[in-house]
DNA sequence: CCGAAAGTCAAACATCCGTTTGAATCGGAC
DNA sequence: GTCCGATTCAAACGGATGTTTGACTTTCGG
């Protein structure tokens, strides 16, 4: 009977089979499809889509290469499940306000956004690729899936810019923007030119310049030194000299 | 006769053969290396290096399937001259210093710095793939090409680690690099989220946000306000609060 | 002219990839 | 025990890719 085989899809919730298909395999115990998403996490974010192989997921998963398939419908099926995974578990730990009160002051909150945002991409627990794939699909974004990123994106965006505007409240739109887009950038820049700035840096004692307390300080005292540099001058008529 | 055809590699120079290999061919005229490497470079900024295929880069170069092992030993190495190619450009147009003189005031030597490594990436000329590639490049590294690439890192860091220096004398060392990164970071953001920042601004008017001289305006003004304050700051005895 | 080298070309080769297949295996319900 | 669905497995399929091959064409020195 050739019977289509039109990607089983396990019923619905397939979490009520806590079983094994292999009874030797202790490891083999966990969920399968759970593994599968770890491992295509990994593979993705250290190879991109294209270069990240279904065979090497499925081994580092401990899984058949027909699991894939079977699980998830393709590769990029699989993919886009990881991303989905990815971005709710970015949300779960790492808030936005980093758990600070509505009134806290602004600068706070730019502390708190910054480390946030350094500590979600810097190596944070173990999985460490879900910053990682994320921030890869930035660069260069798969069709449709970057939407899904965008509603994790977006109001992380305009959370920034509303702390911008409390510290600058002088400046134009555009220019807050600007500034907003400055705070992700130089935090972004540790996490996209990573290898290059270890290299960079390799004359560097053994705590390479990630730290994440070192940049969080940098970064914030950086910009708050810019916001209030560019403030006082909007403020004045004639923006004068440096000096 | 096998004659096992090790990459004839067109004896040494190549570049005493004004000929074609095609008489009726007009545009064959033009040397089928250089116009390969043209091709390379669009297709392997454009797609990475894995997504690049042989067959399209020689299609786009008017060429035989064969073109790349002939000329190159494989895809690998036309990547890596294209690279080198890439690199030979970007370090001829765009000078480190702007073509500012040695004795400029710091504050223009940021500027100057700034411009042009935003005009490096930002769409210059026509060809328009040098810089793409190169921070393709920085991104996801390929083995070995990468010390190439630093040979151009690494000075331009440093020459930008001595202007930071000038503006900001009083801080320490592992702060002025991290200045420095800070400037390059904001400057790289708007190349490595060119997609992302495209769609964040959607609503914005026909003008992107990718205007040189408002980008090159805003990350000057935004860094040399960040210098100037975390300067006063390191001269007082105790480093205050904001106000 | 001729003959070797440089260059081009279509076709095929070898390999890898994502996916499919059909059988084997397992667990649990009856 | 027996059957059924869920799951795993090894093997193979079909396609795409980088590379090689051998013949053909062009060029140019003698």
């Amino acid at each position: 009977m050739p019977k289509p085989r039109t990607h089983p899809r396990p019923t619905t919730q397939r979490a009520a089979k806590p079983l094994s298909g292999r009874a030797s395999d202790p490891e083999s115990s966990a969920d399968t499809r759970a593994r599968l998403i770890e491992a295509a996490g990994e593979e993705f974010a250290a190879h991109g889509f294209a270069e990240a192989t279904v065979r090497g997921i499925c081994e580092r998963a401990g899984a058949n290469i027909a699991a894939v398939n079977y699980y998830f419908r393709d590769k990029e099926t699989l993919y886009l499940e990881t991303l989905r995974h990815a971005h709710r578990y970015s949300l779960e730990h790492y808030p936005h306000d980093g758990g600070l009160k509505e009134d806290a002051p602004a600068e706070d909150k730019l502390r708190a956004f910054v480390r946030a945002f350094l500590a979600k991409m810097l190596d944070p627990n173990r999985p460490g690729w879900h910053g990682r794939l994320i921030s890869r699909e930035m660069t260069e974004p798969t069709p449709a899936l970057t939407l899904l990123i965008e509603e994790g994106v977006r109001p992380q965006f305009a959370a920034l810019c509303a702390i911008v505007r409390k510290l600058a409240p002088s400046l134009k739109a555009d220019r807050i923007e600007a500034g907003a887009a400055s705070v992700i950038g130089q935090a972004l820049h540790y996490h996209h030119c990573n290898s290059l700035i270890k290299r960079l840096y390799s004359e560097r004692v053994d705590g390479f310049p990630f730290d994440l307390d070192f940049l969080t300080d940098h970064i914030t005292q950086f910009s708050l030194s810019a916001f209030e540099g560019l403030e006082s001058k909007a403020t004045s008529r004639r923006p004068g000299r440096t000096s």
